[in-house]
Formats: C-alpha cells, sequence, structure tokens
RNA sequence: GCCCUCGUAGCUCAGUGGAUAGAGCAUUCGCCUCCUAAGCGAAGGGUCACAGGUUCAACUCCUGUCGAGGGCACCA
C-alpha cells in the first residue's frame, strides 16, 4: 500500500514540474485516526525548491494525484500535511495476505540469502552465565531470528578464549581447591575465583569424571599436580555449564569458535605476519607494536608482550580475518559494553591487513548493564557464582519466556533494570503474559466458534467497519514495515513494543465487541480478523523466541 | 583529562525531523447473569536534564554544561 501510495504522489510531483530525483516521498501512520491512514510531508519538503506556500502546494498536488481503486479520501491538514483514508478494500486486503503467508506472514527477501553471522554470548568458560550474558543471549539470539526473517542465511557464532591468563587462573583455583585451600589461605591464588562452582570441579576433578562438551571428552586424571589436565578438565566443565545455562534459555549456536585453535592452526602467526608486512608495526621497548593510530585509534596498542605472549586483540584480529575468509559480508558482534574499547583496535588490524574488507565491518551491538531488582532492593549474590546473579538461577526462578522477554524488550544501549516481581508475576503488570494472554484468547474463541478455518476465506471483510476493527487491521499492516525496521535498526526491542500494542489493540477489541454473535456473516468476518491476529501475534513472538500458549 | 552510551510522568520504559510527547505500574473512579477480569474504560500526573545553534518544523540533528554507566593496560 505505501509503495501504490508513493507511486501516486511521485507522478502528481511530476505532472507539477519537479524532478523526482531531487526529493524522497516519505510516508507515515499517524498517531491519530483523525489523520488518515497514511500521512505525507512532500508538500513541505517542497516548499523551499519551488518557493510556494506549503499548503498551495498540496492542493495541486492533490488534484494531479492519478485515480486509484484504494483511495476513499484525501485532505490536508496542519502546516501542510497531505493525508490520505484509504477504503474498505485497502484497509481489510491484510487478512487475506496473512492467511496466505502464514507463519511466514511480516518476513521479506531482503537479505537475499547472503550470509549474516552473528557472534553473541562468547563468555570465557571461567563461570557459569550470568544475567549479562543473558542480556547478550536474549538480544542476540532475537537479532539472529530477526536477521533470517528479513531473508539472510544466518549463523549463530559462540567464541571463547580458553587460552588467556583467565583461564591460568581459573587453573590455579581448581588447583588451590584440589589440594582443600580455602580463598582465606595465604597460598590461595590472589586473584583467584572464590566461587563455590570451583569447588564442584574440583571434586569431579578428583573423582575422575568424564565431560563432554563442544564434541569433546575429557577425563580428569585426578592427579592434584597435573595443571595440564587441570585446565582441560576445568575449560570442559564450565563449557559444559554454559551448555546447560544456554539449554535453559533454549539458545542454539551452529558453531563454538576456540581461540586455542587460532593457535594451533597457525592463524595468529599468519595474522601477525601479515600485519608486520602491511607495514603499520613497529618494535619498541622490545614489544611489537601495532599503528592503530593509521586507523583512528587515539593511542598505539602493543601486539607483542615484551616477554612473548600476544595481547589479547590479536588473536581476535585472526578470528575475524577467519570470519571473513569465511564468506561472512556481514558480521555482528553482540557483546557487554565493557568491551566497547576492543572494536577500533579490531578494525584497524582488519584494515591494516588490507585484503578487501569494508571500513565499518564488522558491526557491533553493545549492550549496557543489567541490575537485577527484586522486593525493591538490588540482588547482587548468587549462591553458584559468589558474586552475582547467574542466568540459570534466574530462568529457574521466573521462566524462560518472561526471562527472554524482559532482557530483550529493552533498547540494548540504554541500561536494564530487572525486576524479578514483575517478571513473575502472573498479571496484567506483566507484558509478556498480557501478550501471550491475548493469544490464548482468540485459540479459546476460535476454538468455541469450532468452525473450519478454511472458510475463512469467504468472510464478508466488508464488515469490519467498527473502530476496534479498523485500528486492529492497521496495526496488522504495520507489522512487515516493523519487522524490516528493527532488523535495520539492529533493534529487537521494537517487535516486543510493536507485540505489546497488538495484543492492547484485541484486548481493547475484545471488550468491545462481542465475536460469536448471531449474525453468520458479521461472525465470520470477526473469526477472520482474530484468526488473522492470532497468526501475527505468534510470528512476533516467535522473532523473541517467546512461546504462544493456546491455554493459559 | 580523553572517548562511547544514556538522561522523557512518582517508578519502569516507548517515541524512522513533523500535527495535542505515549504506554504499563503506582494513585482515584467505573465495568464480569455475556466469547478467559492474566482483561477493558475514565481521571489526574511533563520546563522531554540544562543552555545555545541548524531548520518552514527539534524529544529527535550539531555544540557546550551538568548527572549516571562503561571504556581509556605490555588484563581479557
Amino acid at each position: 500500500m505505501k509503495a501504490h501510495l508513493t507511486e501516486l504522489l511521485t507522478q502528481a510531483a511530476k505532472s507539477l514540474g519537479v524532478d523526482s530525483a531531487s526529493f524522497s516521498i516519505l510516508l507515515e501512520r499517524p498517531k491519530s485516526a483523525d489523520h488518515g491512514d497514511f500521512a505525507t510531508n512532500l508538500a513541505m519538503m517542497l516548499a523551499k525548491p519551488l518557493r510556494q506556500n506549503p499548503r498551495a502546494i498540496a492542493e495541486s498536488l492533490i488534484k494531479a494525484l492519478p485515480a486509484s481503486d484504494y483511495v476513499a479520501k484525501v485532505e490536508i491538514a496542519g502546516a501542510g500535511f497531505i493525508n490520505f483514508f484509504l477504503n474498505g478494500q485497502a484497509r481489510h486486503g491484510v487478512i487475506a495476505q496473512i492467511r496466505e503467508q502464514g507463519d511466514r506472514f511480516g518476513h521479506n527477501s531482503a537479505g537475499q540469502r547472503r550470509k549474516v553471522q552473528v557472534e553473541f554470548v562468547s563468555a570465557n568458560p571461567t563461570g557459569p552465565l550470568h544475567v549479562g550474558h543473558g542480556r547478550g543471549a536474549a538480544v542476540g539470539d532475537c537479532l539472529a531470528r530477526l536477521l533470517a526473517a528479513n531473508g539472510w542465511d544466518v549463523t549463530r557464532e559462540f567464541y571463547y578464549n580458553d587460552a588467556g591468563a583467565q583461564i591460568d587462573n581459573l587453573t590455579k583455583s581448581v588447583h588451590a581447591r584440589a589440594q582443600g585451600l580455602t580463598p582465606e589461605h595465604p597460598t590461595f591464588p590472589e586473584e583467584g575465583y572464590r566461587g563455590e562452582y570451583i569447588i564442584d570441579i574440583a571434586k569431579a576433578y578428583l573423582a575422575g569424571e568424564t565431560i563432554v562438551a563442544d564434541d569433546q571428552q575429557v577425563t580428569a586424571s585426578g592427579d592434584v599436580n597435573d595443571l595440564e589436565s587441570i585446565r582441560r578438565f576445568a575449560v570442559a566443565y564450565l563449557r559444559h555449564e554454559q551448555d546447560l545455562d544456554l539449554q535453559a534459555f533454549q539458545i542454539k549456536f551452529d558453531v563454538f569458535s576456540l581461540e586455542s585453535g587460532l593457535y594451533t592452526e597457525g592463524k595468529v602467526e599468519s595474522t601477525v605476519q601479515a600485519l608486520i608486512n602491511s607495514g603499520h608495526t613497529y618494535e619498541q621497548d622490545d614489544a611489537l607494536w601495532l599503528k592503530t593510530t593509521d586507523f583512528g585509534d587515539d593511542k598505539d596498542r602493543v601486539m607483542r608482550k615484551r616477554e612473548g605472549g600476544y595481547t589479547y586483540f590479536v588473536p581476535d584480529v585472526a578470528y575475524h580475518v577467519e570470519k571473513w575468509k569465511r564468506g561472512f559480508e556481514r558480521v555482528i558482534n553482540e557483546q557487554g559494553a565493557d568491551h566497547h574499547s576492543t572494536i577500533t583496535r579490531v578494525r584497524a588490524g582488519l584494515q591494516a591487513i588490507d585484503i578487501g574488507i569494508p571500513q565499518g565491518w564488522p558491526d557491533y551491538v553493545l549492550h549496557q548493564m543489567v541490575t537485577v531488582m527484586r522486593g525493591g532492593e538490588e540482588v547482587k549474590l548468587s549462591k553458584r557464582a559468589g558474586s552475582y546473579v547467574t542466568l540459570r538461577d534466574l530462568i529457574e526462578e521466573v521462566g524462560c519466556d518472561a526471562t527472554r522477554y524482559f532482557l530483550a524488550a529493552r533498547r540494548a544501549d540504554s541500561q536494564l533494570v530487572f525486576d524479578i516481581d514483575l517478571a513473575r508475576a502472573q498479571t496484567n503488570d506483566n507484558p509478556v503474559y498480557y501478550i501471550q494472554y491475548a493469544h490464548a484468547r482468540i485459540c479459546s474463541v476460535l476454538g468455541q466458534w469450532g468452525g473450519d478455518q478454511s472458510t475463512l476465506v469467504s468472510a464478508d471483510l466488508s464488515r469490519l467497519d467498527a473502530p476496534h476493527e479498523a485500528a486492529l487491521l492497521q496495526r496488522l499492516d504495520e507489522f512487515t514495515d516493523v519487522v524490516k525496521n528493527a532488523a535495520d535498526e539492529l533493534a529487537p526491542h521494537m517487535i516486543a513494543n510493536y507485540l505489546k500494542e497488538l495484543a492492547s489493540d484485541l484486548h481493547s477489541y475484545y471488550n468491545a465487541q462481542q465475536f460469536l454473535v448471531e449474525d453468520s456473516a458479521l461472525k465470520l468476518a470477526r473469526m477472520a480478523l482474530i484468526s488473522a491476529t492470532r497468526q501475527v501475534l505468534k510470528n512476533g513472538l516467535d522473532l523473541l523466541g517467546v512461546s504462544a500458549p493456546e491455554k493459559m
């Protein structure tokens, strides 16, 4: 419909002698029904080039508009807005579209099956996933779903650092616990991990247990002083724990990438060599530096430390070179805002290597901190982890659906307050239940109607003329744009907001009108409308990874 | 000190440069002999942090100030 109106306006503008390349037509949905179904500011945009009063231009434009089968009325309003009022046929056409497209309604093919990778969570195997990882998981998974709905070929990837100082620290911590040391003991590692889960790992290690994670099987040697065995076992143990966390959150990854693999396969070395060859490196103070200032950084960064090891961003660059070589013309990294500083360095490294990677590649979506509240107080302590709220604790307490919704329903770049009491509430306060209830309500009504859904094709939709029906029809029609915009903006929260509004329209309608009425033609039309609404609610919830229950 | 993000109703948050800035909670008042009251309707509640600027038009874009969070390692 938007395309149709754009075409009408383009022709009208042409007939006024305006070059169609000199302006772009913006059509929006007015907030108020008084302003029609669509509005454009075209006349105001043309005021300057034509040097005329916007209202006068609007009048000429309207006169020049070609006839249309869908437009009932056109008005000038305010400073020069042109408001379009559609006829019934144009308004209820969306119901047929929804019925025909089903689960695919709202989807488009903008991505043209091109390859995109969404990397998210990427927690290091040094502890259980916490609520911050949960936000990354919820946002990242929704992004992946959104991109798939927009026609991209999506790969979900989890990268973890199993090779650095943090892992040494983990190994020492487990080693200490295996010897029966507590954090209070003077020889317990200074920066060691103190959570109770370290004790569990030590016990399992001493018992010689076998762990399966990432398709690898690791058996503990049980030798208290075999640090290499402890390291391998602890990493596998925690990766397995994280797998359980992700499983509880119903998130699946296509690929797990290991930092250690980049070293063993020589990718780090070859990347360093490529950087040296690029001429953007230099030696100073016994260290090797990358001139990241050549690419917008405010100071150069050390690549190889004096003691010989590489700093963390070097394998990160190597990893991204691999991503590029694997054919991802688009990569989106979802991470916590505390990793913000890596962006400039990774991009600088990729530019230095100069293998055709575009300047702004890859994309980043950063999420801000999460604070968890219960009973009006901040929740900080977790038994398992010792210092933070674990994702699994949260899921166990509030459920997977509510956790996912709450973590994805806010803009990623603003700080989030997670109110456990609200998320648990099975009342109208809770947006998750509010939306799911709308879906269940429709299912219930359709069940009581008991008719065959296929008969809805023949419904006389012109009977849908009540104000609540017009509002609902318009909302359904918006879904396609919302899915497109949310993907373009990498903003899954837009889906959550849309669903709240759609549910609200449905609930208002439900209370204002009886659906199962005597008049069988009217009843059929209303069944067609709520059936379409049910489908869109489900499609939207699917994008968030939240279930659409038929009964509550 | 420098860089990034945020600042909207008492609280939690929406708001692709457009018309009277919205929703939920909380407060007040209504609605179930009727399809699920996990619902609906109504009222009150605002200097869109502050000050400039760009524009026909700014919550939205630009600059500065203040406030919150995060970054600024030969840690990851």
